[in-house]
DNA sequence: CCCAGAGTTAATAATAACTTAATATTTAGT
DNA sequence: ACTAAATATTAAGTTATTATTAACTCTGGG
Protein backbone atom coordinates (compact mmCIF):
# COMPACT_ATOMS: atom_id res chain seq x y z
CA UNK A 1 0.00 0.00 0.00
CA UNK A 2 1.55 3.47 -0.55
CA UNK A 3 2.96 4.95 2.09
CA UNK A 4 1.43 8.27 1.77
CA UNK A 5 -1.95 7.00 1.48
CA UNK A 6 -4.28 9.18 3.55
CA UNK A 7 -6.52 7.56 6.23
CA UNK A 8 -9.97 7.24 6.28
CA UNK A 9 -12.13 6.18 9.12
CA UNK A 10 -15.65 5.75 8.24
CA UNK A 11 -18.10 5.50 11.17
CA UNK A 12 -21.71 4.51 10.96
CA UNK A 13 -23.89 1.86 12.09
CA UNK A 14 -25.44 0.62 9.05
CA UNK A 15 -23.32 -1.60 7.44
CA UNK A 16 -24.45 -1.24 4.02
CA UNK A 17 -23.56 2.19 4.04
CA UNK A 18 -19.99 1.67 5.30
CA UNK A 19 -19.48 -0.71 3.04
CA UNK A 20 -20.88 1.30 0.10
CA UNK A 21 -18.37 4.37 1.67
CA UNK A 22 -15.37 2.18 2.07
CA UNK A 23 -16.01 0.75 -1.49
CA UNK A 24 -15.99 4.24 -3.13
CA UNK A 25 -12.72 5.80 -0.76
CA UNK A 26 -10.67 2.78 -1.28
CA UNK A 27 -11.43 2.79 -5.44
CA UNK A 28 -9.92 6.27 -4.45
CA UNK A 29 -6.86 5.04 -3.10
CA UNK A 30 -7.33 5.96 0.24
CA UNK A 31 -6.35 3.60 3.08
CA UNK A 32 -10.08 2.99 4.66
CA UNK A 33 -11.07 1.75 8.14
CA UNK A 34 -14.56 1.67 9.59
CA UNK A 35 -16.36 1.36 13.13
CA UNK A 36 -19.78 0.71 13.82
CA UNK A 37 -20.39 2.67 16.77
CA UNK A 38 -19.24 5.84 19.10
CA UNK A 39 -17.27 4.19 21.42
CA UNK A 40 -15.43 1.47 18.40
CA UNK A 41 -14.52 5.00 16.02
CA UNK A 42 -13.16 6.53 19.67
CA UNK A 43 -10.88 3.30 19.83
CA UNK A 44 -9.68 3.27 16.53
CA UNK A 45 -9.50 7.02 15.48
CA UNK A 46 -6.89 6.91 18.95
CA UNK A 47 -4.98 3.57 17.35
CA UNK A 48 -4.71 4.92 13.56
CA UNK A 49 -4.60 8.58 13.43
CA UNK A 50 -6.40 8.86 10.68
CA UNK A 51 -6.69 11.89 8.28
CA UNK A 52 -10.31 12.53 7.83
CA UNK A 53 -12.80 11.12 9.72
CA UNK A 54 -16.48 10.40 8.37
CA UNK A 55 -19.09 10.26 11.04
CA UNK A 56 -22.49 9.50 11.07
CA UNK A 57 -24.56 12.02 13.39
CA UNK A 58 -26.81 8.66 14.39
CA UNK A 59 -25.13 5.61 16.06
CA UNK A 60 -25.39 3.78 19.14
CA UNK A 61 -22.55 4.16 22.09
CA UNK A 62 -22.24 7.67 21.68
CA UNK A 63 -23.70 10.07 18.84
CA UNK A 64 -21.40 11.42 16.08
CA UNK A 65 -21.74 15.00 17.87
CA UNK A 66 -20.50 13.52 20.94
CA UNK A 67 -17.88 11.77 19.36
CA UNK A 68 -16.87 14.97 17.45
CA UNK A 69 -16.69 16.75 20.55
CA UNK A 70 -14.61 14.46 22.60
CA UNK A 71 -12.04 13.95 19.35
CA UNK A 72 -11.52 17.52 19.38
CA UNK A 73 -11.21 17.88 22.94
CA UNK A 74 -8.05 16.04 22.58
CA UNK A 75 -5.25 17.92 20.24
CA UNK A 76 -3.54 14.76 18.80
CA UNK A 77 -6.86 15.36 16.34
CA UNK A 78 -6.78 19.35 16.30
CA UNK A 79 -5.60 18.57 12.41
CA UNK A 80 -7.77 15.86 12.15
CA UNK A 81 -10.35 16.78 9.08
CA UNK A 82 -14.45 15.73 10.49
CA UNK A 83 -17.44 15.32 8.01
CA UNK A 84 -20.61 14.50 9.63
CA UNK A 85 -22.65 12.17 7.63
CA UNK A 86 -26.81 12.68 8.57
CA UNK A 87 -29.82 11.85 7.30
CA UNK A 88 -31.45 15.03 8.68
CA UNK A 89 -30.13 17.47 6.27
CA UNK A 90 -32.30 20.00 8.10
CA UNK A 91 -30.42 23.11 9.45
CA UNK A 92 -30.56 21.68 12.81
CA UNK A 93 -28.39 18.57 12.61
CA UNK A 94 -26.42 20.68 10.29
CA UNK A 95 -25.37 23.39 12.36
CA UNK A 96 -25.06 21.06 15.26
CA UNK A 97 -22.33 19.86 13.55
CA UNK A 98 -20.04 22.44 12.59
CA UNK A 99 -20.41 24.29 15.81
CA UNK A 100 -19.04 21.10 17.43
CA UNK A 101 -16.07 21.22 15.50
CA UNK A 102 -16.67 19.15 12.33
CA UNK A 103 -15.40 20.66 9.10
CA UNK A 104 -18.21 19.54 6.39
CA UNK A 105 -21.20 17.79 5.99
CA UNK A 106 -23.09 15.37 3.88
CA UNK A 107 -26.84 14.39 4.21
CA UNK A 108 -27.90 11.31 3.17
CA UNK A 109 -28.67 9.66 0.72
CA UNK A 110 -25.20 10.35 -1.22
CA UNK A 111 -24.16 10.24 -4.29
CA UNK A 112 -20.64 8.52 -4.93
CA UNK A 113 -19.33 11.52 -6.91
CA UNK A 114 -20.85 13.89 -4.51
CA UNK A 115 -19.01 12.11 -1.26
CA UNK A 116 -15.51 11.61 -3.70
CA UNK A 117 -15.45 15.39 -4.67
CA UNK A 118 -16.20 16.88 -1.15
CA UNK A 119 -13.85 14.88 0.38
CA UNK A 120 -10.82 15.07 -2.00
CA UNK A 121 -11.66 19.00 -1.48
CA UNK A 122 -11.35 18.59 1.82
CA UNK A 123 -8.09 17.69 2.00
CA UNK A 124 -7.16 20.34 -0.32
CA UNK A 125 -8.21 22.42 1.71
CA UNK A 126 -7.69 21.67 5.05
CA UNK A 127 -4.76 19.01 5.16
CA UNK A 128 -1.78 19.97 6.44
CA UNK A 129 1.30 19.88 4.11
CA UNK A 130 3.59 16.64 5.94
CA UNK A 131 5.91 17.43 7.87
CA UNK A 132 9.85 16.79 6.40
CA UNK A 133 13.26 16.49 7.77
CA UNK A 134 15.01 20.05 9.18
CA UNK A 135 18.75 19.76 9.23
CA UNK A 136 20.85 22.55 10.60
CA UNK A 137 24.61 21.93 11.42
CA UNK A 138 24.80 19.54 14.18
CA UNK A 139 21.06 19.15 14.69
CA UNK A 140 18.76 17.35 12.96
CA UNK A 141 14.63 16.85 13.67
CA UNK A 142 12.91 14.18 11.77
CA UNK A 143 9.11 13.84 12.74
CA UNK A 144 8.70 11.05 10.46
CA UNK A 145 10.74 9.08 12.86
CA UNK A 146 9.45 11.43 16.09
CA UNK A 147 13.77 11.79 16.25
CA UNK A 148 16.03 14.28 17.14
CA UNK A 149 20.10 13.86 16.36
CA UNK A 150 22.27 16.09 17.95
CA UNK A 151 26.18 15.68 17.53
CA UNK A 152 25.09 11.98 16.26
CA UNK A 153 23.55 11.13 19.59
CA UNK A 154 19.98 10.34 19.20
CA UNK A 155 17.80 12.02 21.66
CA UNK A 156 14.08 11.63 22.75
CA UNK A 157 12.04 13.74 23.43
CA UNK A 158 8.16 13.67 24.61
CA UNK A 159 5.48 14.32 22.15
CA UNK A 160 4.50 17.90 22.80
CA UNK A 161 8.43 18.73 23.35
CA UNK A 162 8.88 17.49 19.91
CA UNK A 163 6.38 19.12 18.90
CA UNK A 164 7.20 22.17 19.62
CA UNK A 165 10.66 21.83 18.57
CA UNK A 166 9.27 21.55 15.45
CA UNK A 167 7.80 24.22 15.48
CA UNK A 168 10.47 26.65 16.58
CA UNK A 169 12.95 25.08 14.50
CA UNK A 170 10.61 25.59 11.08
CA UNK A 171 11.24 28.71 11.07
CA UNK A 172 14.79 29.10 12.78
CA UNK A 173 15.35 32.75 13.96
CA UNK A 174 11.73 33.57 13.95
CA UNK A 175 10.13 34.37 17.21
CA UNK A 176 6.97 32.91 18.29
CA UNK A 177 4.45 34.53 20.42
CA UNK A 178 3.19 32.53 23.61
CA UNK A 179 -0.10 32.72 21.60
CA UNK A 180 1.18 31.32 18.88
CA UNK A 181 3.29 28.56 20.15
CA UNK A 182 -0.32 27.77 21.85
CA UNK A 183 -2.05 27.59 19.10
CA UNK A 184 0.10 25.33 17.14
CA UNK A 185 0.90 22.79 19.91
CA UNK A 186 -2.36 22.78 22.07
CA UNK A 187 -4.78 23.96 19.47
CA UNK A 188 -7.36 27.16 20.59
CA UNK A 189 -9.57 24.65 22.37
CA UNK A 190 -7.17 23.98 25.06
CA UNK A 191 -6.36 25.97 28.10
CA UNK A 192 -3.18 25.74 29.62
CA UNK A 193 -1.00 27.95 31.72
CA UNK A 194 2.20 30.01 30.50
CA UNK A 195 4.03 28.12 32.45
CA UNK A 196 3.56 24.74 30.89
CA UNK A 197 5.51 26.36 27.83
CA UNK A 198 8.30 26.98 30.06
CA UNK A 199 8.40 23.60 31.27
CA UNK A 200 8.80 22.29 27.99
CA UNK A 201 11.02 24.72 26.86
CA UNK A 202 13.03 24.05 29.56
CA UNK A 203 13.01 19.87 29.33
CA UNK A 204 13.91 20.68 25.61
CA UNK A 205 16.76 22.35 26.75
CA UNK A 206 17.58 19.86 29.26
CA UNK A 207 17.80 16.92 26.96
CA UNK A 208 19.42 18.86 23.69
CA UNK A 209 22.37 19.77 25.83
CA UNK A 210 23.35 22.44 23.20
CA UNK A 211 21.29 26.04 23.59
CA UNK A 212 19.54 26.58 20.51
CA UNK A 213 16.01 28.19 21.58
CA UNK A 214 16.53 32.05 22.77
CA UNK A 215 14.27 33.37 25.17
CA UNK A 216 12.71 37.48 24.08
CA UNK A 217 11.42 38.56 26.98
CA UNK A 218 8.02 39.73 26.78
CA UNK A 219 7.54 38.14 23.60
CA UNK A 220 8.19 34.48 23.21
CA UNK A 221 10.39 32.35 22.08
CA UNK A 222 13.01 31.61 18.77
CA UNK A 223 15.31 28.93 17.54
CA UNK A 224 18.33 29.33 16.96
CA UNK A 225 22.13 28.17 15.55
CA UNK B 1 -4.18 24.88 6.12
CA UNK B 2 -2.56 28.23 4.38
CA UNK B 3 -0.30 29.80 6.60
CA UNK B 4 -1.29 33.39 5.77
CA UNK B 5 -4.95 32.22 5.85
CA UNK B 6 -6.39 35.63 7.30
CA UNK B 7 -8.21 34.73 10.73
CA UNK B 8 -11.54 35.38 11.64
CA UNK B 9 -13.31 35.24 14.71
CA UNK B 10 -17.11 35.33 14.67
CA UNK B 11 -18.75 36.19 17.92
CA UNK B 12 -22.65 35.13 18.22
CA UNK B 13 -24.87 33.85 20.81
CA UNK B 14 -26.93 32.08 18.14
CA UNK B 15 -25.92 28.72 16.61
CA UNK B 16 -27.31 29.29 13.51
CA UNK B 17 -25.71 32.62 12.62
CA UNK B 18 -22.36 31.19 13.59
CA UNK B 19 -22.82 28.01 11.50
CA UNK B 20 -23.93 30.49 8.24
CA UNK B 21 -20.95 32.65 8.78
CA UNK B 22 -18.74 29.66 9.42
CA UNK B 23 -19.83 27.97 5.96
CA UNK B 24 -19.41 31.20 4.21
CA UNK B 25 -16.37 32.38 5.38
CA UNK B 26 -14.48 29.24 5.64
CA UNK B 27 -15.79 28.65 1.63
CA UNK B 28 -13.95 32.14 0.79
CA UNK B 29 -10.61 30.77 2.08
CA UNK B 30 -10.95 32.28 5.63
CA UNK B 31 -9.51 30.56 8.96
CA UNK B 32 -12.22 30.87 10.61
CA UNK B 33 -13.03 30.21 14.93
CA UNK B 34 -16.02 31.28 17.14
CA UNK B 35 -17.21 32.29 20.03
CA UNK B 36 -20.82 31.95 21.68
CA UNK B 37 -20.62 34.82 24.26
CA UNK B 38 -18.60 38.56 24.92
CA UNK B 39 -16.12 36.61 27.72
CA UNK B 40 -15.42 33.73 25.51
CA UNK B 41 -15.02 36.35 22.71
CA UNK B 42 -12.12 38.28 24.74
CA UNK B 43 -10.57 35.06 25.53
CA UNK B 44 -10.12 33.30 22.26
CA UNK B 45 -9.47 37.00 20.54
CA UNK B 46 -6.17 37.26 22.90
CA UNK B 47 -5.09 33.42 21.84
CA UNK B 48 -5.65 33.92 18.35
CA UNK B 49 -4.83 37.05 17.29
CA UNK B 50 -7.28 37.32 14.38
CA UNK B 51 -7.31 39.51 11.70
CA UNK B 52 -10.80 39.90 11.83
CA UNK B 53 -13.43 39.73 14.56
CA UNK B 54 -17.41 39.56 13.67
CA UNK B 55 -18.93 41.01 16.53
CA UNK B 56 -22.65 40.90 17.60
CA UNK B 57 -24.18 43.58 19.07
CA UNK B 58 -26.63 41.46 21.47
CA UNK B 59 -24.65 38.54 23.37
CA UNK B 60 -24.67 37.06 26.99
CA UNK B 61 -22.19 37.78 29.82
CA UNK B 62 -20.37 40.77 27.26
CA UNK B 63 -22.34 42.75 24.48
CA UNK B 64 -20.70 43.03 21.60
CA UNK B 65 -20.19 47.19 21.99
CA UNK B 66 -18.96 46.16 25.75
CA UNK B 67 -16.32 43.45 23.68
CA UNK B 68 -15.64 46.07 20.89
CA UNK B 69 -14.43 48.47 23.60
CA UNK B 70 -12.36 46.57 26.00
CA UNK B 71 -10.74 45.06 22.54
CA UNK B 72 -9.97 48.60 21.36
CA UNK B 73 -8.35 49.75 24.60
CA UNK B 74 -5.26 46.86 24.31
CA UNK B 75 -3.09 47.62 21.82
CA UNK B 76 -2.67 44.39 21.06
CA UNK B 77 -6.15 44.54 19.20
CA UNK B 78 -5.55 48.17 17.70
CA UNK B 79 -5.10 46.90 14.08
CA UNK B 80 -8.07 44.51 14.50
CA UNK B 81 -10.74 45.06 12.27
CA UNK B 82 -13.92 44.77 13.86
CA UNK B 83 -17.57 44.39 12.19
CA UNK B 84 -20.46 44.52 14.15
CA UNK B 85 -23.62 42.29 13.40
CA UNK B 86 -26.83 43.73 14.35
CA UNK B 87 -30.59 43.10 14.10
CA UNK B 88 -31.74 46.29 14.85
CA UNK B 89 -30.47 48.10 11.69
CA UNK B 90 -31.91 51.59 12.98
CA UNK B 91 -29.08 54.15 13.37
CA UNK B 92 -28.81 53.69 16.82
CA UNK B 93 -27.08 51.25 17.33
CA UNK B 94 -25.12 51.96 14.16
CA UNK B 95 -23.54 54.72 15.42
CA UNK B 96 -23.12 53.20 18.72
CA UNK B 97 -20.99 50.39 17.38
CA UNK B 98 -19.02 52.75 14.83
CA UNK B 99 -18.77 55.12 17.77
CA UNK B 100 -16.98 52.53 20.12
CA UNK B 101 -14.25 51.58 17.52
CA UNK B 102 -15.71 49.05 15.11
CA UNK B 103 -14.64 49.71 11.43
CA UNK B 104 -18.03 48.54 9.87
CA UNK B 105 -21.49 47.38 10.44
CA UNK B 106 -23.73 44.88 9.03
CA UNK B 107 -27.53 44.49 9.95
CA UNK B 108 -29.03 41.14 10.10
CA UNK B 109 -30.60 38.93 8.02
CA UNK B 110 -26.97 38.84 6.55
CA UNK B 111 -27.08 37.58 2.46
CA UNK B 112 -24.10 35.95 1.94
CA UNK B 113 -22.93 37.95 -0.57
CA UNK B 114 -23.10 40.98 1.22
CA UNK B 115 -21.27 39.38 4.22
CA UNK B 116 -18.38 38.27 1.79
CA UNK B 117 -17.90 41.26 -0.38
CA UNK B 118 -18.14 43.38 3.01
CA UNK B 119 -14.82 41.41 4.70
CA UNK B 120 -13.19 41.37 1.47
CA UNK B 121 -13.19 44.85 1.18
CA UNK B 122 -12.43 45.58 4.60
CA UNK B 123 -9.52 43.92 4.23
CA UNK B 124 -8.53 45.69 1.48
CA UNK B 125 -9.27 49.11 2.97
CA UNK B 126 -7.61 48.00 6.30
CA UNK B 127 -5.59 45.75 7.03
CA UNK B 128 -2.10 46.91 7.13
CA UNK B 129 0.96 45.26 5.16
CA UNK B 130 2.47 42.74 7.77
CA UNK B 131 5.11 44.10 9.59
CA UNK B 132 7.87 43.70 7.55
CA UNK B 133 11.55 43.87 7.18
CA UNK B 134 13.23 47.39 7.23
CA UNK B 135 16.14 47.86 4.86
CA UNK B 136 17.97 50.75 5.50
CA UNK B 137 21.86 51.02 4.22
CA UNK B 138 23.73 49.23 6.60
CA UNK B 139 20.95 48.51 8.99
CA UNK B 140 18.39 46.09 9.01
CA UNK B 141 14.86 45.95 11.70
CA UNK B 142 14.02 41.92 11.35
CA UNK B 143 10.77 42.21 13.76
CA UNK B 144 9.84 38.97 12.59
CA UNK B 145 13.13 38.00 14.42
CA UNK B 146 13.24 40.57 16.82
CA UNK B 147 16.50 41.73 15.43
CA UNK B 148 18.55 44.26 14.35
CA UNK B 149 21.51 43.76 12.03
CA UNK B 150 24.03 47.05 11.42
CA UNK B 151 27.12 46.45 8.97
CA UNK B 152 26.75 42.38 9.52
CA UNK B 153 26.78 42.69 13.44
CA UNK B 154 23.24 41.25 14.79
CA UNK B 155 21.98 43.61 17.76
CA UNK B 156 19.24 42.39 20.06
CA UNK B 157 17.25 44.71 21.45
CA UNK B 158 14.53 44.22 24.51
CA UNK B 159 11.18 44.66 23.80
CA UNK B 160 10.35 48.66 24.27
CA UNK B 161 13.48 49.60 22.78
CA UNK B 162 12.58 47.54 19.70
CA UNK B 163 9.47 48.82 19.12
CA UNK B 164 10.21 52.14 19.55
CA UNK B 165 13.09 51.88 16.85
CA UNK B 166 10.68 50.39 15.10
CA UNK B 167 8.09 52.98 15.02
CA UNK B 168 11.08 55.84 14.18
CA UNK B 169 12.45 53.64 11.64
CA UNK B 170 9.51 52.95 9.36
CA UNK B 171 9.17 56.71 8.94
CA UNK B 172 12.47 57.54 8.36
CA UNK B 173 12.52 61.43 8.18
CA UNK B 174 9.97 62.28 9.80
CA UNK B 175 9.52 63.49 13.15
CA UNK B 176 7.61 61.50 16.05
CA UNK B 177 6.79 63.96 19.16
CA UNK B 178 7.13 62.19 22.56
CA UNK B 179 2.82 61.67 22.90
CA UNK B 180 2.81 60.12 19.46
CA UNK B 181 5.80 57.86 20.80
CA UNK B 182 4.43 57.34 24.64
CA UNK B 183 0.51 56.46 22.53
CA UNK B 184 2.11 54.24 20.07
CA UNK B 185 4.61 51.98 22.41
CA UNK B 186 3.35 52.86 25.77
CA UNK B 187 -0.48 52.76 24.52
CA UNK B 188 -2.71 55.53 25.85
CA UNK B 189 -3.39 54.51 29.56
CA UNK B 190 0.23 53.53 30.85
CA UNK B 191 1.50 56.75 32.09
CA UNK B 192 5.08 56.78 32.47
CA UNK B 193 7.65 59.65 32.77
CA UNK B 194 9.43 61.75 29.92
CA UNK B 195 12.51 60.73 30.62
CA UNK B 196 11.70 57.13 30.03
CA UNK B 197 11.56 57.46 26.35
CA UNK B 198 15.40 59.28 26.49
CA UNK B 199 16.85 56.13 28.85
CA UNK B 200 15.41 53.46 25.34
CA UNK B 201 16.48 56.03 22.92
CA UNK B 202 20.20 56.08 24.91
CA UNK B 203 20.19 52.35 25.21
CA UNK B 204 19.25 51.81 21.10
CA UNK B 205 21.79 54.48 20.34
CA UNK B 206 24.47 52.52 22.72
CA UNK B 207 23.59 48.96 21.66
CA UNK B 208 23.40 49.85 17.88
CA UNK B 209 26.58 52.29 17.83
CA UNK B 210 25.38 54.24 14.84
CA UNK B 211 24.08 57.61 15.46
CA UNK B 212 21.03 57.10 13.37
CA UNK B 213 18.18 59.15 15.80
CA UNK B 214 18.18 62.94 15.51
CA UNK B 215 16.53 64.91 18.74
CA UNK B 216 14.57 67.62 17.47
CA UNK B 217 14.31 69.66 20.35
CA UNK B 218 11.24 70.65 22.06
CA UNK B 219 9.33 68.37 19.53
CA UNK B 220 10.35 64.65 19.62
CA UNK B 221 12.67 62.15 17.61
CA UNK B 222 13.52 61.03 14.11
CA UNK B 223 15.34 58.10 12.64
CA UNK B 224 17.70 59.27 9.63
CA UNK B 225 20.11 57.65 7.26
C1' DC C 1 -2.36 -3.14 40.60
C1' DC C 2 1.71 -0.68 40.31
C1' DC C 3 4.99 1.72 37.77
C1' DA C 4 6.90 4.97 34.50
C1' DG C 5 6.53 8.66 31.68
C1' DA C 6 3.98 12.55 29.90
C1' DG C 7 1.81 16.62 30.88
C1' DT C 8 0.29 20.17 33.86
C1' DT C 9 0.29 23.25 37.72
C1' DA C 10 1.77 26.01 41.50
C1' DA C 11 5.20 28.04 44.33
C1' DT C 12 9.48 30.24 44.63
C1' DA C 13 13.83 31.97 42.77
C1' DA C 14 16.30 34.41 39.43
C1' DT C 15 16.87 37.68 35.99
C1' DA C 16 16.13 40.95 32.61
C1' DA C 17 13.37 44.82 31.46
C1' DC C 18 11.66 48.89 32.67
C1' DT C 19 11.08 53.16 35.36
C1' DT C 20 12.51 56.75 38.13
C1' DA C 21 15.21 60.18 40.27
C1' DA C 22 19.19 62.78 40.62
C1' DT C 23 22.69 65.16 38.25
C1' DA C 24 25.08 66.76 34.17
C1' DT C 25 25.06 68.57 29.72
C1' DT C 26 23.35 70.70 25.76
C1' DT C 27 20.51 73.99 23.27
C1' DA C 28 17.99 78.11 21.96
C1' DG C 29 16.59 82.61 22.98
C1' DT C 30 17.87 86.98 24.67
C1' DA D 1 27.60 84.92 27.54
C1' DC D 2 23.65 84.08 30.57
C1' DT D 3 19.55 81.74 31.56
C1' DA D 4 15.87 78.61 31.29
C1' DA D 5 14.27 74.68 29.30
C1' DA D 6 15.00 70.43 27.34
C1' DT D 7 17.54 66.36 26.89
C1' DA D 8 21.51 63.09 28.21
C1' DT D 9 23.50 60.22 31.37
C1' DT D 10 23.99 57.35 35.25
C1' DA D 11 22.88 54.48 38.83
C1' DA D 12 19.62 52.66 41.68
C1' DG D 13 15.02 51.02 42.59
C1' DT D 14 10.73 48.34 40.91
C1' DT D 15 8.18 45.42 38.31
C1' DA D 16 7.28 41.91 35.06
C1' DT D 17 8.58 37.89 32.97
C1' DT D 18 10.84 33.65 32.80
C1' DA D 19 13.45 29.67 35.04
C1' DT D 20 13.39 26.11 38.06
C1' DT D 21 11.79 22.72 41.04
C1' DA D 22 8.74 19.60 42.90
C1' DA D 23 4.33 17.71 43.38
C1' DC D 24 0.28 16.01 41.36
C1' DT D 25 -2.82 13.81 37.71
C1' DC D 26 -3.55 10.82 34.08
C1' DT D 27 -2.68 7.14 31.04
C1' DG D 28 -1.07 2.87 29.22
C1' DG D 29 1.86 -1.19 29.69
C1' DG D 30 3.78 -5.00 32.22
Amino acid sequence: MDQTARKVLIADDEPDIREFLQYNLSAEGYEVYTAKDGDETLDKAKRIQPDLIVLDVMMPKKSGVEVCQLLRSQSAFKDTIILMLTALNDDGSHIKGLENGADDYIGKPISPKVLVTRINALFRRLSKPKAGLLTMDSISIDPEKFVVRVEDKEVSLAKKEFELLYLLAHRPGRVFLRNEILNQVWGNEVIVGDRTIDVHIRKIRQKLGIDCITTVKGVGYKFER
